[in-house]
DNA sequence: GTGCATGCAAACCGTTTGCACAATA
DNA sequence: TATTGTGCAAACGGTTTGCATGCAC
């Protein structure tokens, strides 16, 4: 997505557009990594030196609420243990948190696919699935 | 793994034994979720009032680093943005943490495997390849 | 007895929030 | 002008660290 194209979405989602929103989203876009916030911060602020930490946060987050750009962080935020050492696949609920292990062999048997460059030493890896658990999709039938 | 398998562990890999260690590890295998630090704190707290969270901390950390359990948090714990909306997958360098891209057809055509049980609804999934990059590699003929 | 482990408190770091001011539509 | 966004600073929550005491070996 181009900066027009970028403006007439967020006018479309009803979003102000602001020089810090297009900064923010042009750097965001010029990288093929995945900046986090505080990267895009530093960079931004060389062109906009009075720009805040806090607006970089807050934009990045209501771009990702409506789409416009994604947030890359799996699973959740906080550490979590399993007692087992090996690496397994896990079930995700994106209401509750809620973590399940899966064992499955059709999993394991994915193998490296083509779109792996040949110069990364990959040693493991792992599937997350993000949905609604049983619960959770009993009780939002009247929820919001 | 059970606890007197635990202890034989602790010995091979040059832990001292002590009843936090063994507490904590009985307390993760408790669960078949995955608990967070906090949560094994607060159970293991009930046995021993004294414990502290760090720790409880530590101890996972230790334990984690000894491949007696593991850590599932993916990614890393700080949030990383990207400018594309959709979900695809990614090589991550456990030294340098960079992120790469994956785009690759067979991975998409995973679908959604046998052990899944039925009554969790998915949306959405991604898989994580951990490994080391080239830059890595070659760095890391020398270092530690 | 030596060295590793624990517990406490303070520090740390990424992130969020409240609120006054500023810019957008 | 009404509403939405920004910037600052303070708060927050999970995690780490320094250091003195305690325990395992």
């Amino acid at each position: 997505m181009g900066r027009d194209e970028f403006i007439d979405a967020c006018k479309q989602v009803g979003l102000n557009v602001t020089y810090q929103r297009i900064a923010i989203f042009n750097k965001l876009m010029e990288h093929t990594d995945h900046p986090s916030a505080d990267d895009i911060y530093k960079e931004v602020r060389q062109d906009y030196p009075t720009i805040s930490l806090a607006t970089v946060y807050k934009t990045l987050e209501t771009l990702a609420k409506h789409d416009l750009i994604s947030k890359v962080t799996y699973l959740h935020d906080i550490a979590r243990y399993d007692g087992t050492s090996e690496a397994h696949h896990h079930l995700v609920c994106i209401k509750c948190k809620k973590i399940i292990d899966i064992d499955s062999n059709a999993l394991d048997a994915i193998g490296i696919p083509a779109g792996v460059p040949g110069n990364f030493r990959i040693l493991n890896y792992r599937v997350q699935f993000d949905g609604i658990c049983e619960s959770c999709e009993s009780a939002s039938t009247e929820q919001e």
